[in-house]
DNA sequence: ACCGGTCGGATTGTATACAATATTGTGTCC
DNA sequence: GGACACAATATTGTATACAATCCGACCGGT
């Protein structure tokens, strides 16, 4: 089992660190392919990446620090499934950090910065051409990362970056089919607001581009999600 | 090693699962009995809790997620040494969440609640006339997260515990030793803004009391704070 | 047939063994 | 005497072995 099987991981390059297995299992949640609930076996996983246990575990815990990944101790690990109350709470945290960021990016960005920002969005459409929502949706969420990062934040934008991880989780259970437009007008305002320096306007814009997104998402407090067996079965 | 020599590790308490090794890690860090910079050696450590290295690093690696501990590869685990910049930037995170967190705090505030901030004041108190300074300084620390639990925000109180962590490795470095007032009296008005549901003089005051510690810190730009032994011996 | 308990397989939790790497001490050459 | 090269030691990185726990299937009783 320590060699390394026709390429099956193909994703890891020089050494084996656990960092490697994290970021691809991060990157396949990210993408929606992992699904929330979904149980992560360490024997499975280790074999997928050609590692150990040792590995694939330290890989679980750091995703699981980050709320990516729920341990459950005796049971294993299982791709998260956020209630409603962390989905909201998600999305409070993120209109609290991101306006500001965005301001502040505006102040700070330099050119370089700005192309950075405008590779990001063509991405992410060439990305929703090749009809792979999956990566565009990651992408996107990289954007939002890339600005607290322009806005020279990095311990801010380290949580931003948990927001975005855990907000992909919450569109993957709560996104409501019928809001489809999905954001890349949005980016794209934002990046003139950025390039111009207009602070105060990215702000407003990154504001309401949250609320959007917030609104696209179904967080009724339905009582779906039976509480009881007894509630969910009296007919 | 795996049986457990003279009660060394009388902290422990059911399972040795390695949240116990990293909460008592954690607490000496917070009361500053392990200075920034102390070297963690893994077997030393599984010495002393009587648990193996495979414990240890567990511990060391979710403290190294909360930046408590700086890990370097093939080096080992110290306590992290948060830079000037890392400094400023957990204290202008701080100041940008916690008011907002003091606000909605008053808003939620029940009598238990405030109950408990009160009996936290109070070993704040105790703990400075015993003289354990460092005890004080983490009970002060877990007053502020208190508030943000009490918010109701549980994500963004998980961001402020984070932001507490290493606001303690900031001041083991950068305390200037002069302003010695030590807050109590700003968490007592808290406190009582809080108790009186007065959300706009509970935001005033937070924000007032870390623009304080912020400034009771020396956080000038000097080269000193050796950040090498080539810088520091240099004469 | 249904409910309960018990046994077996599978999976996780922990410790240890081995390999890789960095650090320190020593000797030799100039 | 000093600087470099090399060997010895210590420490971390990874894999594996063993123990503990959980889940499901089987089976006997009612």
């Amino acid at each position: 089992m320590t060699k390394n099987p026709t390429g099956a991981s193909a994703v890891l390059r020089d050494g084996p660190r656990f960092e490697s297995v994290e970021a691809a299992l991060s990157v396949a949640i990210h993408e929606h392919r992992l699904t929330p609930g979904t149980k992560l076996g360490e024997d499975e996983i280790g074999e997928i990446f050609g590692v150990s246990r040792t590995i694939v575990r330290a890989a679980l815990q750091s995703l699981s620090h980050s709320q990516l990944v729920d341990m459950r101790r005796n049971r294993g690990a299982f791709v998260a499934q956020p209630s409603l109350t962390e989905a909201r709470e998600v999305f409070e945290a993120r209109e609290l950090l991101e306006p500001r960021m965005a301001r502040s990016a505006a102040a700070f960005a330099k050119p370089a910065d700005v192309a950075r920002l405008r590779r990001h969005i063509n991405d992410e459409h060439a990305a929703l051409d090749a009809a792979d929502p999956g990566r565009a949706l990651r992408l996107s969420g990289m954007f939002h990362i890339e600005i607290a990062r322009i806005a020279d934040q990095a311990t801010i934008a380290g949580f931003i970056e948990t927001l975005i991880a855990r907000s992909s989780l919450i569109i993957a259970l709560y996104w409501r089919r019928q809001s489809a437009l999905c954001e890349s007008f949005a980016h794209h305002a934002l990046v003139e607001a950025i390039a111009t320096g207009d602070g105060p306007r990215a702000e407003d814009l990154m504001r309401s581009h949250l609320v959007d997104l917030h609104s696209a998402l179904d967080l009724r407090d339905r009582t779906t999600a039976p509480r009881s067996l007894r509630d969910a079965l009296r007919r």
